[in-house]
DNA sequence: TTAATTGCTTTAATCGTTTAAAGTAATAAC
DNA sequence: GTTATTACTTTAAACGATTAAAGCAATTAA
């Protein structure tokens, strides 16, 4: 069966494909088709069964309504509720979403901006990886419309979205300090990341601003690429100091994840010998003995702020936004009371 | 900065527009281009910083590159996982995938699968829904090329790929009789889709062939629209039998998820009181107190199938396959040894 | 010397749309 | 009866690429 297209469709009614393009596009009153026509055109669209092809049209419009999303990792939580949250709202918009997963990879986030780009998206939403400034300075040199979500670079002004990563962090030790925790270990990634680097600067101050001397042993830094055996030695460590950790928090569901697994692996008893908080959510954590005390981000409203700043972008506007959301802490029974 | 075209570098070389396309296009050979030429169009490219555009090219060569994908939803873990497989796989074949989640719903699933076509996709991978016939029909008529995953109906012919879910629920059921269990529960969900009956059917046919007398009373099905509430109250029934139950099987990862929460709840000992056996796999399996025993789909296998499938469709026409993999039973703790 | 060949480049049609501009026939105005 | 207006409809040029086919020198062959 081969493709039908306007022509088709004006030859089988015996009118122009100009007449067609008018009816099918709602345009029959103001181009002031005849009723007659419109209705033939209607009808012979419906029959052939006749579907616009967004190719061309795009070619012709200069606009494809079509965004490009990067996340960081598709097997991330945040990935998926971000994911939809956005395909939810930009179909509300009548938008496509084009999507990719970097992998935390550099040359891969370079890679799928680029095949976006080609591919005439009208702009991009993405969760930069480290050390992919040049890439966002490209897109701004070449005055590409496009957020940056989670994630953002101080160096470089940007439309972003983000979790008030100072503040979330700094509440959630706030609140296992007013738990009773003396010695709370915080257990991040090695990066060079802004927004996880907020998260350690939140659980210092706030450390600092309740009278908490901060143990330098207390805060680790774990390297992506060694995981699961740098985590193992962190928790060692926080267990085995002379006075030992009460408490970790863990910056990302995948750091406690891995942690949780090696603490059940411990025998460690949770909160009974260390009670445990963690950014992100997961189902893991609700099936947990202890449903896991986390910092919920609000994907669906980031998903719509991000879809509402670009869309502002595309249709020129110019705009500067840097919204600030905050999380939420759920409460479990992964802390001591 | 406006998009420059093959015109810009045809112009600020002082050659044609076809000249700088064979050029590009690495015909520079075989159309017999001068080196001189051919050097000062790359450079002129380069210098230019120039990048084609897709849409056009699409356009004329009636061929997108794009793969579209419709999952069932994204949240499950095989989703993420097969998204994760195709994307990989496309991206060696050079490949691009457009992306979208049904959420189970019929129509949301006809609507992608119309966005996609509009696209000019050049073919399909569809996890297709509850009561999405027509659309399969639909797609056959119009010669789109496409393959089914996870899930397809007997009664159209069409390209598959899924695991051989009978086989697997007749192995895991199986095992749970060797390990000694008498009375085995399996929750599944009420539905209509064959490859979650098929499940029902390795089952039955796994206590039949062993000789234990089946009890209606031990299969469960579940309303998806009534989820948590209904396999509470299934989880209810089988341990309140005279005989309780002393294992459950459950058809897919939701379905577990949301039963053991449950059973962390009724504080049920597990594996001591009744062993769990779970189809799929999650993060949450491995965290649970005694990890989870859990049939294990070859997504990458999968994934892969697909794409050569799809591609095989694109390219060569006329193939039929349907294609059958078996899944791994993952041993955990929490089956009684 | 003329014709054929080789080496390289340009012309122009095409893909399926959109849309300004021009065309046409019927009716109304003067 | 001529002109203007109205009510439609068609023509044709884009959009940015690909690629047969044609064009044009310079070289070689007859």
């Amino acid at each position: 069966m081969k493709k039908v297209g306007l022509k088709d469709i004006a030859e089988h009614v015996g009118v122009s494909i100009a007449l067609v393009s008018y009816v099918l596009n709602g345009q029959a009153e103001i181009k002031q088709v005849s009723k007659e026509n419109a209705e033939k055109i209607k009808k012979a669209a419906e029959l052939l069964n006749y579907r616009p092809n967004q190719i061309a049209k795009s070619l012709k419009m200069h606009k494809t309504h079509t965004i490009g999303l990067v996340v960081a990792d598709i097997n991330y939580r945040y990935s998926t509720g971000i994911t939809r949250a956005i395909e939810a709202e930009a179909k509300k918009k009548n938008y496509t979403v084009l999507f990719g997963s970097s992998n935390e990879n550099e040359e891969t986030f370079a890679e799928l901006v680029d095949a976006l780009i080609n591919r005439q998206v009208d702009g991009l939403i993405l969760v930069p990886v480290e050390n992919s400034q040049d890439q966002i300075r490209m897109l701004q040199k070449a005055e590409i419309p496009f957020v940056l979500i989670d994630r953002n670079f101080p160096e470089i002004k940007t439309n972003h979205i983000a979790l008030d990563n100072y503040k979330a962090a700094y509440t959630a030790t706030e609140y296992l300090i007013k738990q009773g925790h003396k010695r709370i270990a915080f257990v991040n990634y090695k990066t060079t990341l802004f927004h996880l680097q907020e998260r350690n600067r939140g659980y210092l101050d706030a450390l600092k601003n309740n009278r908490i001397e901060f143990n330098a042993a207390w805060l680790k830094e774990v390297n992506s690429s060694n995981r699961t055996a740098d985590i193992q030695r962190s928790i060692d460590e926080i267990l085995g100091l002379d006075d030992p950790c009460d408490a970790v928090f863990f910056a990302t569901d995948t750091l406690s994840i891995n942690g949780l697994k090696y603490l059940n692996q411990l025998k460690t008893n949770i909160p009974g010998q260390i009670s445990v908080l963690s950014f992100d959510e997961s189902e893991a954590f609700e099936l947990f003995y202890c449903p896991v005390t986390h910092l919920r981000q609000p994907v669906e409203a980031m998903g719509k702020a991000a879809v509402d700043t670009l869309l502002e972008l595309i249709n020129h506007n110019k705009i500067s936004k840097q919204i600030s959301l905050m999380s939420d802490l759920v409460t479990g029974r992964s802390c001591r009371e």
